[in-house]
DNA sequence: TTGACAGTTGAGCGGCTGTTCAATTATAAT
DNA sequence: ATTATAATTGAACAGCCGCTCAACTGTCAA
């Protein structure tokens, strides 16, 4: 199983069988509310899986680092202070997820973000936490 | 030891004693710049500890169904289809973190969203995987 | 006071995850 | 060809994390 598990239809599993919650519903319009509104459960599953990877404090020095320029996988061993494996397999989560791109020239291989948004996640997370 | 860890002053453990990583610097003059823009290390640790909340299926829900409508742990655990525990056991890790605030009335206890930034997090988030 | 129910809490278990280590690939230089 | 180095990869281990279960607190109603 890829994530954890979900409704088919939706995250609002309030049909047939197979009950996991242990009580019953006592604001009917607020559910009905909440549901209108909600995405599917694919959907925020693919939200949680994307937002996993900035909560990370070696994946989070690698993005920040690479918002400021783009860097070898040795360049980045040094400057986080770990082993160019450990680098490497961070990187490989984060190519794998489209939120680093690279290019290669002779046996170096230069990071750099995919795009804006990453760092812009990144720096309106910390600003929300320097208040 | 709270987090991962990092050198005492900022990231960029360059001096004496206890390398870990297993080679030398490539480009000197990235390395300088990229120190000189990068966010301390104690910084970006609660950063990552900030994203971390974020990267978890039930808390994305919890937050995103908190985004629509105050909800109490009842409902939650009927909308997610979960135990009470569970749903509570994930709201006092975003309690602690002040990413939810709550009001009591009775035995029910309401909670919401603790401001504007988590659910523009979220959203922003989800425009991102959405191209 | 007693019972029912919303919610919290702690212990414990199973699965996930980030690192290290060792082996391997690829490129460049001698 | 051989050696050295940048980078990748897979296996394995230790620590972390989210859920379940059971016990508990607090509040309301009978």
């Amino acid at each position: 199983m890829l994530v954890q598990p979900f409704g088919k239809r939706g995250i609002y599993v309030m049909n047939s069988g197979d009950f996991a919650c242990d009580c019953e519903v006592i604001h009917p319009e607020v559910l009905e509310k909440v549901n209108e509104f909600m995405p599917s459960g694919e959907r925020l599953a693919e939200l949680a899986l994307f937002l996993k990877l900035f909560g990370d404090f070696t994946r989070v020095r690698i993005m920040w680092a690479l918002s400021i320029n783009e860097m070898c996988v040795c360049d980045l061993a040094v400057l986080l202070n770990i082993t160019k494996s450990a680098i490497s397999h961070q990187l490989k989560l984060l190519r794998d997820a489209n939120l680093v791109s690279f290019r290669k020239n002779g046996k170096i291989v230069f990071y750099s973000l995919a795009d804006e948004h990453v760092g812009s996640i990144l720096e309106q997370s910390m600003v929300h936490i320097s208040e």
